[in-house]
DNA sequence: GTGAAAGCGCTAACAC
DNA sequence: GTGTTAGCGCTTTCAC
């Protein structure tokens, strides 16, 4: 920069004016720090500028994801992307991949580097003291997909449990009284509030629970598929299962179609995925609108990082009921 | 940090020492550092140190990907992410969505902000020129995914035309003589090479290119399904398919489905996708490793970071050939 | 309208 | 071992 107010014969202070379209400079002169800059081929620090700038704003956004190559992820990832774009802020993405001790190594870095804001998955049984306190600090902070049990920020989430609830009741519409349920650990938040929605389901038709039909902690897609094998080969076998995750649908359909009994079991699953529309039959699912998530959380944290000052709030984002064939199957 | 020096009575520089791990330092001091950094809730601003910092290092990284929610970005964002990750590096992504100018935003906010190095995948008709004025400028550069013309960065790709080849000869194996081609828009590099691949295959085995049977430039899944409708009923039809791209390859399944012929003309896809195998048949695809292209990148930019100096470098990722079922079908 | 000087949080170079 | 001073590239404050 020093480089350039000599070349264009101006003081330092002009050339920083020019560079951030600040008013009070005669055209001629801008016009000549406009050349020089092109000249020497000359890129603004923005790191330097916002170490000295009164508001301390690095423009960016620091984003804590599961999985950066999930889909989920990803489309929140590109929502959040998109309104950040708009208003010239850089995206800082990582994946803690459940593992606390890398959501805390990702924390720091970002921290670290100053970023205004901070969108996180919060990852189950990790500490989020620090975010908090940076929270306090001055960073705005924004949970996505899953609530933490304080509500001492902004939240955004699916309806996990009512929606779940919506799935099984559509099976029981079906004729289905013996309903399977497959889903992740109960330490995940999501995963709980799902489970509870088969169990609202359940009761609000006056179903019993059995604990034979319900399998919990079966991610994998190897141990939903086996899961669902041993519960089918049961001596009272569920009619329809309902699955609470991704990764468990595709496993559940794995298994079904090993067992012959895809037209024959009803099947609706949590969360869409890209061809369940292909398959026959076409999978019913549950659909989350995780760009949706990423585009609210997105703005909310623009909101705080503009100074807004209000309650904390929990967003929650409406799901949509994809009806395929497999959730319509009737009970025999 | 001059609080924490004021409270640990110690100069700023002590503490800047224990901060930084720099040997030389009593351990009563150190201690006493550290706890006046614990109760002052300190945390160093790693932008300004990387200001002052003799090699001006920020330990980040800029990746300017497609569409970071697309399964291939996802994967390669990962694995860049890992290796980076090891080494105490951020990474900054973004999504050009093939469009230069989102593309040249992206790289001045990259570039503003410092980064050690750059993977890009580079625009289609995009200029790469500011990319190897940066590079000169002693940022590290690496392409991903599409070879530009030039030889003036490493470069990682797959092994499109040769894999293409393989895919089309897979066909030829099973007795077909027409056999049709669907792909991106020749601008592209990668649906270029692919298109080259295909025609090594048909002169390699003493076949004919007959037009009728090429489409390009059908991307979307609706184009690629109507492109594929229309070859199947035309008068003298291909008895297998081969399609350029992922989504190409979906909507050419959907069109077979919808004709009642997915398990008559036989078909290869480029790029692998989830549950290509639970289809009926099972599609056959080459398989690309976009994770293996991402790590084989960020060792490159590293090595180029730690100052390696040797000629730019193409490294070819090899595919997989996965056969499936819709690949092995014979020809009539 | 323009410029000089101070200083953001930190590290480099060198003195003690 | 430890502290002092200068200065990274920039914006602020305030004087002209």
């Amino acid at each position: 920069m020093r480089d350039v107010a000599a070349l264009a014969g101006v003081s330092y202070k002009t050339v920083s004016r020019v560079v951030n379209d600040e008013p009070g400079v005669s055209p001629v002169l801008a016009e000549r720090v406009r050349l020089a800059c092109a000249q020497l081929d000359y890129h603004p620090n923005h790191t330097a500028s916002s170490l000295r700038r009164r508001d301390r704003r690095t423009s960016s956004l620091g984003l804590i994801l599961e999985d950066v190559s999930n889909p989920f992820s990803g489309a929140l990832h590109r929502a959040v992307e998109d309104v950040a774009l708009a208003r010239g802020v850089t995206v800082l993405a990582g994946s803690f991949d459940e593992d606390a001790t890398r959501a805390r190594t990702l924390f720091s870095a970002f921290t670290s580097r100053r970023v205004d804001g901070l969108i996180v998955v919060p990852p189950a049984g990790g500490d989020l003291t620090p975010l908090l306190m940076e929270q306090r600090n001055g960073t705005a902070l924004v949970f996505v997909d899953r609530a933490p049990g304080i509500n001492s920020a902004d939240t955004v989430v699916s309806d996990n449990r009512r929606s779940a609830a919506r799935g099984v009741g559509h099976l029981i519409r079906h004729g289905h009284r013996r309903i399977g349920f497959l889903g992740d650990h109960a330490t995940l938040w999501t995963a709980e509030e799902r489970y509870q929605g088969y169990l609202d389901a359940l009761t609000a038709h006056d179903l019993a629970v059995d604990p034979a039909l319900v399998r919990r902690g079966v991610r994998m897609g190897d141990l939903a598929a086996q899961a669902a094998t041993e519960m089918l080969g049961s001596a009272d076998p569920p009619t329809a299962l309902f699955t609470g995750q991704n990764l468990i649908t595709i496993g559940t359909v794995r298994a079904l179609r090993s067992l012959g009994r895809e037209r024959d079991v009803a099947l609706v699953g949590f969360d869409d995925f890209v061809l369940a529309d292909l398959l026959e039959p076409g999978v019913t699912v549950v659909a989350q609108d995780p760009a949706g998530i990423g585009h609210r959380a997105a703005e909310l944290v623009f909101e705080r990082i503009d100074g807004a000052e209000r309650p904390f709030q929990l967003d929650v984002v409406p799901t949509r009921l994809v009806e395929r064939g497999s959730g319509e199957i009737l009970a025999a």
